[in-house]
RNA sequence: GCGGCGCUGGUCUAGCCUGGUUAGGACACCAGCCUUCCAAGCUGGGAAUCCCGGGUUCAAAUCCCGGGCGCCGCACCA
């Protein structure tokens, strides 16, 4: 077996990203950054198809409305989201090894609970009277301190009003949602999505593209009222079958997935409200478009001690990675009314709206679907390479997730052939070319399949007698031989997208 | 954060242990020739802060110290 079949394919990934412009780590000249990642000419483009892809299933196709919101929060909105006091970490430091531990888990551990939201002094106390030492040396604590997860800044000059970099968008949109009501219409339930760059300020990334300081969040908050509007009204999404991981089976050992009927699910009460399943339907949907196989995704409910601050009830969807496992990839959280009466009590701004069916107002609750669009955009490109028997690297991605929709090719670089092929590609406007006249076919047929270009036209010596090309295709090689006139339709027909079924 | 290992043109790497010519190769790239379909060949070419800083030495890619980044394990991952 030859050593390229036993190569694994993070390597051969990471090693593609670098010399073809998909990504790599940034600001490498000064050293580099942890956690920081720059995607060149060929990622973008994947990653803003991808991104185009979520807004048809989970924006225009259920009327939602999209938004763009500020990158940076004045404080008081992430004291009312209770990230300031939620999203960190307090740490203990042995003085003897320097290890660093999270002081709720090693108290927790040690059998003493510590009471929610403890001053770092509290924790001081109690470490000091429950004589609490370091469980690598039995060496002393030093005091325990903060680690905040947002990045601070300051907004103005001098003022000393504190910022924070957004370390979700979600916040963006209910400190927003009483405009945004009435822009639908002053009826729930109401989607209002955001894609857009957050910031989080972890302690100790790596995983390459995986876990990063700043990346692309892709989420729905979603609001309605558990009373008038507990699932949708269509029922179809009932009869799908989604694979989940639930808490119950986690807290018996299992670490497999099973299928579940959603109709069965709802029944036996695993959802705490429908939203969720109609969002892991659609989920499901999605990463099928992604051609993520379907042994190769699970929805693993949360367990209480893994949830955030905020959610009633969690479920991450997991991809299995070659080389990090069971990778989060989007949660869907139950965030209830937790967020907006957050608002409502820190801004005091009235966020209860009116319920015509029942005459009473009610501060509207929240499922919300986010996806880590990086991670995603990772998974799509492990499910898609291709090692072939002679080494050559082939990226088998969806069309429509592909960064270019075709290539043009003369089949000799000679003038009067690159000419033609020149005409042709201009013809193809409307779609993303590659025209590449450099080197042999074969090499420009490679370079092509190597970041995923799904067609590509050649005009070759029958070209010049009958208009014809030929039409190849990435995955089997096939060549067709095809009218120049009806090349344009047929590309539509090969580059459509699916839609979501649900 | 802790421990181990690593870092050399765009990419992958030889050289490092045992300090000493113009830091070598493969692939990729560019130009020309050739070429009737899958990384062919020929000729020429460009391209390296040997991760950064300091130290030892007549002399450092090579030895020592500190830092950055990466990988693996531990910890962390609202």
């Amino acid at each position: 077996m030859p050593a390229s079949k036993q190569q694994r394919k993070t390597d051969v990934l990471v090693e593609l990203a670098k010399r073809r412009g998909i990504f790599w780590p940034s600001y490498e000249i000064y050293g580099g950054v942890r956690g920081l990642l720059t995607l060149g000419n060929i990622g973008f483009e994947i990653k803003r198809r991808l991104e185009n892809l979520w807004i048809k299933y989970f924006v225009y196709s259920r009327n939602f409305q999209i938004i763009e919101s500020p990158v940076i929060g004045p404080r008081p909105v992430y004291v009312a989201s209770g990230h300031e006091s939620q999203f960190t970490d307090k740490a203990l430091k042995c003085e003897k090894c320097a290890a660093v531990f999270r002081a709720d888990h090693l108290l927790s551990e040690a059998g003493i609970p510590i009471p929610e939201g403890a001053s770092l002094q509290q924790i001081d106390e109690i470490v000091s009277t429950k004589g609490v030492k370091c469980p690598n040396c039995k060496g002393d604590f030093s005091k325990a301190f903060q680690w905040l997860l947002m990045f601070k800044t300051e907004i103005g000059a001098g003022t000393g009003e504190i910022g924070y970099l957004r370390p979700e968008t979600a916040q963006g949109i209910f400190t927003e949602f009483k405009r945004l009501y009435v822009h639908g219409r002053s009826s729930l339930p109401m989607g209002v999505a955001q894609v857009g760059r957050v910031f989080r300020n972890e302690v100790s990334p790596r995983q390459g593209p995986i876990r990063l300081r700043e990346f692309t969040i892709m989420e729905v908050e979603f609001f309605f009222d558990p009373d008038s509007n507990p699932g949708p009204s269509e029922e179809n999404y009932l009869e799908h079958e989604i694979p989940v991981l639930t808490a119950e089976d986690q807290e018996k050992g299992v670490t497999g997935f099973r299928k579940i009927r959603v109709r069965d699910g709802v029944e036996t009460g695993l959802f705490s409200s429908n939203w969720l399943p109609f969002f892991l339907v659609l989920t499901k949907r999605f990463l099928e478009a992604l051609k993520i196989p379907e042994e190769a995704f699970r929805f693993r409910e949360k367990l209480p001690s893994e949830r955030a601050h905020y959610a009633k009830q969690l479920f991450d969807c997991e991809v299995l990675l070659e080389s990090w496992g069971w990778t989060e990839v989007a949660g869907f959280a139950y965030r209830t009314d937790f967020d907006l009466s957050g608002h409502m009590r820190v801004s005091g701004e009235d966020m209860n709206v009116f319920i015509s069916s029942s005459g009473r107002r009610m501060v509207p609750h929240v499922v919300e679907p986010s996806f880590g669009a990086e991670r995603l955009l990772y998974a799509l490109l492990e499910y898609s390479l291709r090692i072939e028997e002679d080494g050559r690297i082939r990226l088998s991605t969806p069309p429509y997730l592909s960064p270019f929709d075709v290539s043009v090719f003369p089949l000799l670089s000679k003038p009067d052939f690159v000419k033609k092929a020149a005409e042709v590609a201009r013809m193809l406007g409307d779609f993303k070319v590659n025209f590449d006249d450099s080197g042999s076919i074969g090499r420009r047929y490679a370079r092509s399949d190597e970041i995923g270009i799904p067609f590509a036209v050649t005009i070759d010596h029958q070209t010049f007698s009958d208009n014809s090309v030929t039409l190849r295709f990435r995955d089997t090689r096939e060549q067709r031989r095809i009218e120049i006139g009806s090349l344009h339709a047929e590309l539509s027909k090969l580059l459509s997208s699916p839609k979501p079924d649900v």
